[in-house]
DNA sequence: CTACGTGCAAAAAGTTTGCAATCGC
DNA sequence: GCGATTGCAAACTTTTTGCACGTAG
């Protein structure tokens, strides 16, 4: 990327300003707030030049077509939560480690990558339905036997 | 969905005699060497359907196509090994739990998926490159830096 | 014989590419 | 003015759907 558009610059305020990851056509609204013209051909030019570039981060969850973020977000460690009502993702901090997975002997493990799949607050006030689910705060999961 | 065809019975043969995650693709060419007039529509259709009645089990990882596995092998609680050097994918066991982890207030998590990547054993002997990363077992990663 | 399942082709959905017009520098 | 960047539309890829025909029960 050489020259400073305002394409560029709404996608890249836009990516910026939500703080979460935001899927290619999620960013293309909210760019058009500054740019109404913008098409989605040029979204994807910009985050391909951004990603390589290195000013965002790509963000990949199981099953779901990739999402992008701020450098400053995909920087530093964090892990993901998947709201299964809005579909939206947001960043969790903190990782307590990987304590009682059990890696086959001779294997190296690298890197990891967890996301966290429940309904996020806004959700949870707006649609008040169910109240099954508490636990606000991590160690959902394991040992209540659902499936990953 | 009752009917036994020799469609189905490919299918899921194949995905049996694998047992590795198949794409829909690789299903349908494994498939066709019994059945070579076997369509891709009748292959999804029917992943579709042993998905839901639970014959199969869906694979996705951060980033790559859907797969599907025997029951088997998708029953049980477990995550996913994912080696950097020859791409497959391995099943590790056990899960220590998520403590550590600042979902954000207000959000329930309901479950989650794990993903660890790094050199599988067998590649870590056949091509003895490099011989940094060590932890054979679990808590790899956090502390270190690395983007997730 | 009945109707479920298949195969083909068209339709969606998501991403990339070709090109002429536009706009930054 | 020159050339990078944009917007639109067409090309692709992957998965789903509409329909008429084949075939299991």
């Amino acid at each position: 990327m050489e020259r400073s558009t305002r394409q560029g610059t709404a996608i890249r305020a836009a990516i910026e300003r939500e703080g979460r990851p935001l899927s290619p056509q999620e960013v293309l609204e909210a760019a058009r707030g500054e740019v109404p013209s913008l098409g989605i051909a040029t979204v994807y030019r910009n985050l391909k030049d951004l990603l390589e570039s290195g000013e965002i981060g790509l963000v990949a969850l199981p099953g779901e077509s990739p999402r992008y973020e701020s450098r400053q977000a995909a920087g530093h460690h964090h892990h993901h939560f998947r709201c299964d009502r809005c579909g939206r993702v947001f960043d969790v901090q903190g990782c307590g480690g990987l304590s009682g997975i059990a890696v086959p002997p001779g294997f190296a493990v690298q890197r990891h990558e967890i996301t966290l799949y429940g309904v996020c607050a806004e959700c949870r006030a707006g649609q008040a339905a169910d109240a099954d689910e508490a636990a606000p705060s991590a160690d959902a999961g394991c040992g209540h036997g659902h499936r990953h």
